[in-house]
DNA sequence: CGAGTCGTTGAACGGAATCAATCGTCGTGG
DNA sequence: CCACGACGATTGATTCCGTTCAACGACTCG
């Protein structure tokens, strides 16, 4: 676990421990006990609220690494279902030990404030992205985005999932990246690795 | 100020002041020091980015009882410009006396963590709320998501904002709340009333 | 070696953006 | 006080782009 913040701060807290869920199964129920909030170790979880008429939404979806229904060291009660897209790891950390430590501990404090502000900075921004009308310039500020000071982006999963997050079909990514490549805006160094040219 | 929050924990906070901006005037630049958070109090503020080539990326709009450029209270620098998209009065809040406070104020500082929180919930439900396909049944889950116990909508602004929140035309968003209607599925109160029939 | 996933391209259809026009309301200034 | 313009709300018609369906090669993994 590279990549959890979650982890490096409260896997040593008493009472922490790491379940194992199929895929399907659910780990906590609207209006149950907020008693702990959560990370991916591996697989992926789904913060789920259904209607009477049995349709569904999706509020969150948090891949290996991310904290999950961290929302709840707020609430008294989880306000949504909480279920296993994949066979899934999840980390559970008890929500009063966190709490506490938040409270005593200002430079765990701090790590968790700004990695918080820092999430609500770039859903904005995704946000906004979806606002671009076109589907190749969606992309291109999408990568502008993510890429780091020499216009370089490196992706760690398959293409597919963010093709998700741009909320679009694949193929459209896919089909957005090579026009980008041939109108000269972007170069493909190889299948994950890309470079933004005419950058900031 | 009803619904600003950031007002009514440091509004009191020594070298707190109003400022106003003329339509597209600039608040600061990338690169500056961060030296300020804020919060509109009247207006609307945009956190933009722009190339070399001239185009421009907006990370983030920000409407009145809105906090902005929170995320800069963790670094040292402003990491994108912030500008007036209208003529706009903004509260500036002095970045070392809200550490400060935050530091020394635990009712403060929760506050501040449970808004964020809160908010991260919210942006994720709403980005998830923008791979739904159909625009119909996005404006249907969106309703559903803003209704309160009862299944009541009160919109506060003209209906177009929010055709812009859910990423859609606004005559899209129209049409979509008159075949809701005529489905049987919400109702229409007033101009800017709503209920969901179908709901949770 | 076969099943499954990822990446890629082609073709067709449908739905949302866009353009356009109308009406009502509100505020402003002559 | 009324005329005017600006904006919000609404509906119609047309165009176009992205989804969807389909098919295929490459690669990985058990």
């Amino acid at each position: 676990m590279d990549n959890d913040y979650f982890y490096a701060l409260f896997s040593d807290l008493d009472g922490c421990r790491l379940k194992r869920l199929k895929k399907g199964e659910v780990l906590f129920q609207q209006g149950d006990s907020a008693d702990y909030v959560f990370s991916v170790k591996q697989g992926e979880l789904r913060a789920m609220r259904y209607s009477r008429d049995g349709s569904a939404i999706c509020l969150h979806t948090a891949g290996e690494g991310e904290s999950f229904a961290s929302a709840a060291l707020f609430t008294p009660s989880y306000h949504c279902n909480g279920e296993a897209a994949l066979k899934t790891e999840v980390w559970c950390y008890p929500r009063e030990g966190v709490l506490a430590r938040l409270d005593s501990d200002p430079d765990c404090r701090n790590r968790v404030f700004s990695q918080l502000a820092g999430e609500v900075r770039y859903l904005r921004s995704l946000l906004e992205l979806r606002g671009t009308v076109s589907a190749t310039e969606r992309v291109h500020q999408y990568l502008k985005l993510q890429a780091d000071g020499k216009g370089l982006i490196r992706f760690q999963r398959p293409l597919v999932n963010y093709a998700r997050e741009l909320g679009m079909a694949h193929e459209t990514f896919y089909r957005a990246l090579a026009d980008l490549e041939k109108d000269g805006v972007i170069e493909r160094i190889d299948k994950r690795q890309f470079r933004v040219l005419s950058d900031l």
